[in-house]
DNA sequence: GATTAAACGAGACGGTACGTCGGGTCTTGAA
DNA sequence: TTCAAGACCCGACGTACCGTCTCGTTTAATC
């Protein structure tokens, strides 16, 4: 059962937003009782951030080229497109409204895991020596992928691949000056 | 009475969040009757906007040292310590829940405005030989400020000023790469 | 409007009783939006004491023969088709079912001016010199209704107009019988 | 088991009263499971009936005195002591609250039962001769108890030993009355 | 001694009702 | 006109309790 309401949740998310999504809807669409889905996920808030987690986990392999700027090219349009998705959207929309009534570790964990993962394409390309060793991943994903999530929410920007592009070579360029 | 309202709504804002933020409790506050910020304000998404941006516009100057890095260090420190403030918190929190019930148009073009002002800087270091004239300054702001409000408001990393300076460097560096 | 919704709630208890007169029910017999109930009662067992006590005040009127008997009779005859009623018994058992929740000084208040208006019988029997001077109105009174209300809600007794009279009589024998 | 849950069943109506009195509360209180209970009981009402009769029906022997007004003050004294406890309380509100949902003609018997053995020391009065013929013990004796009931449970005056004997007294001397 | 029926622990679910909160509209009366 | 006051509509949230069902396990009586 707990797949099919998930399932349900992240219907509803997708076609009616965050706000026409509600238990009642949900457990409706789920063919499920109101009280049950209280019974297992407590709040709304938690069915809504397992919901989208769950499917977000999935969604975005990091790939392995050989080169950095291959690597971030292909992972960014993937996650371009995520966001640009109603489910991205709303799973953006969540963490930003995170404020106590969930346990907001989880979101925490969740994005620094994403981070994490993607990280590793820049360690490989320190390693492969395309990057200096003074490198730090962290910042460097961080400008690349804080850039996306904030154009497609909050200045609505378009964010076509060229964009995406444009943004990695700023970025890439950056970390490759040699520093002091 | 106008300002009466919306400082009650930034001091709860304040003290209690976005979700104590109650149109009930801004009234009783202000010590005004709950109908009459329905009738001047209409929704509480208006009436938090309101309050919000009406105390962010005045909130960060440009500055203009001469040189584009003091500039940028100046201006997103400034930057860095509002959004930091449970009120920069709240404005990015509202601009993130956008999702009709409010005009958005008016939060898109507060961003509009805001960045259009912060570029000013790297115009003026274009305009001095500090960046190449290919230098996309909407792009570089944009890098900026998004880790800065992605880090305050998703990762809760910590926000000193060594990080944004260290932030400003890896993006300027990269404007400043030359590119064919 | 509180009229409506009293009116309703007796509608309801007689017709549904005491368990199946629910405030949603209420609320949609009135024609009026659930939470407006609840904003007026709070709960449901002071909106059900409100209907029922309003109902019974008006209902049992004292009257005044110039004989004690003949008053005890007319009288109880109301009282015993007014606990036959399902109003009647839905009274007796919400007073029964008292125990915090709602403000049982209420009924106990109600009970005891019920009680008061009856005694009146029998002071002016005493005073016309029909009833010793020692005779306790109260206790007379109290052992012929309690006998009532156990009967029709306890035992399930039948309670036609001569069980009334015998049970009169047999009290009132006892409250003329000479005392030292 | 049966022992212990009924056991853990007036425990609780006594500490918590009958609203406190929850199947699930019973079995945690039993260190049982909620399961075990309603395949034994089926309902609430059922568990509460048992629970309540089981120790009522032990609880007043009837006394044998060789003179009636001895033996009702020695009873209803009794009564009137059972009354005032808790689990008294509990079985009158248990029967007033009846109305579908248990099987009401338990409890109805069980009253009746009771009933009938009280009556037995008026017939004995009557053997005697201290009572006339003519006396109906069903009446005298629903006088008296109902008094007591309802003065415990619904006028909440107080009941002491005194008024026990006034009221006895009152109803006996009723009895006493030659009748045509 | 193996088997099998009855009883129990465990846990999820359906269903009904209660009560609460907050957003938003409307009417009335007074300044 | 504007505002205070207050009632109302509406929809959602969350909680409590009743009762049912399924599954696995123990226990006990029977063969």
């Amino acid at each position: 059962m707990r797949r099919t309401v998930l399932a349900a949740t992240v219907d509803l998310l997708v076609s009616e937003g965050l706000q026409g999504t509600t238990v009642g809807a949900v457990a409706r669409a789920a063919g499920v009782h109101e009280t049950s889905v209280y019974r297992r996920w407590k709040t709304r808030e938690n069915l809504l951030a397992d919901a989208v987690f769950e499917h977000a986990n999935e969604a975005i392999p990091v790939p392995d080229t050989g080169r950095v700027r291959d690597d971030l090219v292909v992972f960014f349009g993937a996650v371009a497109r995520f966001l640009s998705s109603p489910l991205g959207r709303t799973l953006v929309q969540i963490s930003f409204a995170q404020q106590d009534g969930l346990d907001d570790d989880r979101i925490r964990a969740d994005w620094t895991t994403r981070m994490d993962r993607g990280e590793s394409m820049l360690r490989r390309g320190v390693e492969r020596g395309e990057l200096p060793v003074q490198t730090d991943p962290h910042l460097v994903l961080e400008a690349i992928s804080s850039s996306l999530i904030v154009r497609v929410l909050l200045t609505g920007e378009p964010l076509d691949e060229a964009v995406v592009a444009r943004l990695i070579d700023l970025v890439l360029d950056g970390a490759r000056t040699p520093r002091s």
